[in-house]
DNA sequence: ATTATCTATAGATCTATAGATAATGC
DNA sequence: ATTATCTATAGATCTATAGATAATGC
């Protein structure tokens, strides 16, 4: 089972190149040179030679392995979102209380974005993706954002309800949404502070964006001590 | 002084086509079209001759009013950091506590982001702003970070303090330090949510950060009332 | 004369397809 | 025979420059 995806063998007629990971199969070594170059140079911004450059490859070679560049993006998105997605539906199935779930959840992602290779979270914002193509994709993050709205409205604590004002009020309801995206986007914030600082200190980050989220959700250092201790064991029932 | 930047009469070979936005100067409308067709489909996916389109104009005309695609870039990049920054640094003569100067800044920084034309905000990430010509560009950016950072350290309540540990310890500091990344994200958080959803209640979306940011510092419901009303007032004061 | 456009085009890409070729596997 | 590459290239771009032209201003 160690190389499910390494190379079968030699077959096929010799590169003109050499591959700086040779361990992968063709098409991991494409998908990895892509999101490489898509992220450091952007997805436009790099063509198909530099990918097939990165890989020991001529252009015209990637071809055998896909179809357009598109189908590349296409790949790398899906497999970004999907850990997060399955992680979030698996959460359902937990009998532990909202906020552990939430705050579970919150250092999945969370950690899954700063330690993927090459940050490939940084092609989720592309405009690019507005293509029919990448429509799949959307569905996916659309669904992994829907399980955060659920979770957090059950995990908003008593002060921030009450601020809110009466529930089914039309000014409460537009706060709550905007709330749900704040916890979303500090989430995704993971994201750009990769970008902007070295790769270090996963988990201590890790931590401060979730106990991050859940006092803006009105929870004071008491409760986030229970919470994060609870959060910790639901996380780690998460299946690989 | 109403048509600083109208057009002054019609001087010149005319155009072949005309503009939708005929109130601007022909760099102006350059500008315009470019940040909708950057933001839209992305910098790299847009052609000079798509932006000369938009205009009304040939494509080679772009360059009597523009030496590459690369500078108008520049421009709209630095036209979107310099009002954070000149508000940032007017903020450094108020008397008021850091709490609510950063309260306001915050305020200051999502609202514009939320409401400049085009959500130019989503240009900040781009890789293309590697290159050497965007430097200008990045040391506003960073001074914006660092005035930030520094109402941010002063800004930490009691309880949020005492978490970190006691200070100049190592790992307090790399806490702290993701304190301020945390919060930077999340007022740029603003840029993926007018992103996603459609502009719309830029009031309530600015408040909500706000308040968020402070909370993630350890500030109760109580405590924000008091920062947020002195808050309101600081942003008030800060020349347009 | 000055200004702001235009036309025409060089030269450098870029993506994707067609068909040839050099390995291994059976 | 099958596989995975290669070479060659079509056809469509794309950015930027050179020089002509059609307005207004003086």
């Amino acid at each position: 089972m160690v190389d499910v995806q390494a190379r079968k063998g030699d077959r096929g007629r010799p590169r003109s190149g050499t591959s700086p990971r040779p361990d992968l199969s063709a098409t991991e070594q494409i998908l990895d040179a892509a999101a490489q170059l898509f992220v450091e140079r952007g997805y436009s911004a790099t063509s198909t030679r530099a990918i097939a450059d990165q890989v020991g490859i001529r252009q015209a070679s990637l071809y055998y392995h896909f179809p357009s560049k598109e189908q590349i993006l296409e790949v790398l998105l899906m497999r970004t979102v999907e850990p997060s997605v399955a992680a979030a539906r698996h959460l359902d199935t937990s009998h532990a209380e909202a906020p552990a779930r939430l705050w579970a959840l919150i250092a999945f992602d969370v950690r899954q974005l700063f330690t993927a290779p090459h940050n490939v979270g940084t092609l989720y914002l592309l405009p690019e993706t507005r293509n029919e193509l990448f429509a799949p994709f959307r569905r996916e993050r659309a669904a992994l954002r829907s399980i955060y709205a659920t979770l957090i409205m059950a995990s908003i604590a008593t002060p921030v309800r009450v601020e809110l004002g009466p529930a089914h009020a039309d000014q409460a309801q537009a706060s709550a949404d905007y709330l749900v995206d704040v916890v979303f986007g500090m989430v995704e914030s993971a994201i750009a502070i990769r970008a902007d600082r070295a790769d270090e200190e996963a988990d201590v980050l890790t931590t401060t964006i979730a106990q991050s989220c859940l006092r803006v959700l009105g929870h004071d250092s008491a409760e986030l001590r229970v919470i994060a201790a609870a959060g910790r064991d639901v996380l780690a029932e998460i299946p690989e």
